[in-house]
DNA sequence: CGGCAATGCCGGAACGATCCGGCATCCGGC
DNA sequence: GCCGGATGCCGGATCGTTCCGGCATTGCCG
């Protein structure tokens, strides 16, 4: 009785007897494999589209060995930032045109010794020095990619950008421009980028002998503690006249400050961000920023680990990613 | 020659071998099912743990006809918002605890025609009344569940707050401390909250006998276009004496324009949000909103789903969200 | 002491797709 | 006319887990 047949989804059997072929026929017609006429092959296609035949992806799994889905997974108090949202969202792009899925592994999900999603592969976006969950993740026998990740106990692949560099062209803009104390709002060294940026940030200064003038605050802090910060940083270090902003977001509260003290962005202080954000370009003077091209990262993190999950890169491979000062306003004076 | 036992991941009949028992007990043992004594349990237990036995998902889903995973839907316009982060961790959390992952479902991935991924059932955000992405998944025959859904031409579950209720504490509390002309600067009516809350502010306002002031931006809008909308409705209606501002995060941007003008808030003029924010604990001044608890949402709807996809809700079970005004200095005056 | 139920355990079968090897058939070349 | 190879197709077997039914063994009760 096949009653029930629009009740259950069509399987390759289903396929193949509508297709007057066998299993196996079915199944080569439709994945390209095999020796099948062009005839034959028709006809399976047009069976398995009439029947609306979607292939089972957990026997598909079982057989194969292979979950067809990655995970990433980013430190929660990340969750708010920008920037790791268009990383996020670059990561599903590109594995929607892989026809692959992502899970997002929270940090629940590993704490309390649960199993790990079935995943092929995983992605850290961005690792804390101490996640717990990154360590355990490390710990499992998967293949892993890191954004921006420090060294590992074990190899992993890794999609870095030069930061370093970037920080360079960025401080010897504001020094082209004029300024000679340039102050540096930043990011805890608890990620490798935000350790890359300060000792950039540090071994710019020492190699111009300037004094750095630093402040830091922890990620995820609300706008408020970056405010504070450079109030602060004012306050302490009259002489400052340019800012570097690290966490994301940061430079239009900064801005904000400057402006309430009466000092005049892009001209009398310079302002750069480390963090290109879209609100910078909407912003009274618009902010010169290091564009980190996020979406971009993210796709290169899901192609490398796709590479790696697949035996076509090694399991350390590293791929570079180019990131580009954008210059606004903020840092070219009124004229832009 | 087991030699690369080290290699391949332990199975349920490695585990039944290392303990003596076949496969059956040994699931049997690990599962709690059948009859097992608690000596074989204990030695199967034993055994699974040595050999660092994780089953097989795929095996298991097979078999289950069941793949463990939910989607989730969020419009990309959305991305930027507060709100939903919170709703997807919610979510994500309540996930973690009943141990399932979840698969996020881009436009992208189902725009070009490509397979939805496996999933158990889908989760849709707030859909857009014209979302082609919510429209194919709600083709399909899989358990749904919208968070704020409009009507839909098959049986899904819902999660819903009564905002019109929000709406109208928050529009009596304004009435309450002296506002007579009360504006709204809305979201669009193109989802169901969105139509909802207008609809609400003109009811109240008929009731009343007071004319409606409303002007209306599209989701995902930049700060800037809020700032506009707000000025350009205090030119055309200078009466105007409190704000409810309906976007995610606008009222930062209308108590900066407001406070631009000379304008008191809290005091001279008072401005609420449609939608809490963490940030307006921290503006100045703080600022009344009602807070849609994003994270209990996104929680309640992956329990909603679970619930419906194992049977023990109905297919168009509807879920009740509590929600809040919490009142802070934008509404109460300088003293609040 | 016979019958019957409970207990503990196990062997096949099934989930759906894929792959390996094999079996006809047909054709061209010598 | 026969052989070798190419072509088109198919039948098991497999992946790892779970479930259904069944088989001894034990113990209890009348």
């Amino acid at each position: 009785m096949p009653d029930r047949a629009s009740t259950r989804a069509a399987t390759i059997v289903d396929v193949a007897r509508a297709a007057g072929v066998s299993r196996t026929t079915a199944s080569d017609a439709l994945r390209g494999h095999g020796r099948v006429s062009q005839e034959t092959r028709t006809a399976v296609e047009a069976a398995a589209s009439t029947l609306g035949y979607r292939p089972n992806s957990a026997a598909r799994s079982l057989r194969a060995a292979t979950t067809g889905t990655l995970g990433i997974h980013l430190p929660e108090a990340m969750t708010r930032i920008e920037y790791y949202l268009q990383t996020v969202y670059g990561a599903l792009e590109q594995a929607a045109a892989d026809e692959i899925d992502v899970t997002l592994i929270t940090s629940r999900r590993l704490a309390g010794g649960q199993a790990p999603p079935a995943v092929d592969g995983v992605i850290l976006l961005d690792p804390l020095a101490d996640d717990p969950v990154a360590e355990r993740l490390l710990a499992l026998e998967q293949p892993l990619v890191t954004l921006e990740g420090a060294p590992a106990s074990r190899s992993v692949g890794v999609v870095s950008a030069d930061h370093e560099a970037a920080v360079r062209e960025l401080l010897d803009h504001l020094a082209d421009r004029g300024a000679v104390a340039p102050a540096l709002l930043a990011s805890p060294a608890v990620t490798d980028w935000g350790g890359r940026v300060q000792a950039a940030y540090r071994a710019w200064c020492a190699e111009r002998g300037i004094e750095p003038a630093m402040v830091e605050r922890p990620f995820g802090s609300e706008s408020g503690a970056y405010a504070a910060a450079a109030r602060e940083l004012l306050v302490a270090r009259p002489e400052v006249d340019a800012f570097l902003c690290g966490p994301d977001g940061s430079a239009i509260v900064v801005v904000d400050v400057l402006q309430d003290l009466g000092r005049e962005v892009g001209d009398d202080v310079l302002v750069a961000a480390l963090v290109d954000n879209p609100a910078y370009v909407y912003t009274d003077p618009p902010v010169t920023a290091i564009d980190l091209t996020p979406r971009a990262a993210g796709a290169a993190c899901i192609r490398l680990l796709l590479d790696i999950v697949r035996g076509d890169a090694a399991a350390d491979a590293e791929v570079p990613l180019p990131i580009a000062v954008r210059y606004r306003a903020s840092t070219l004076g009124a004229a832009g």
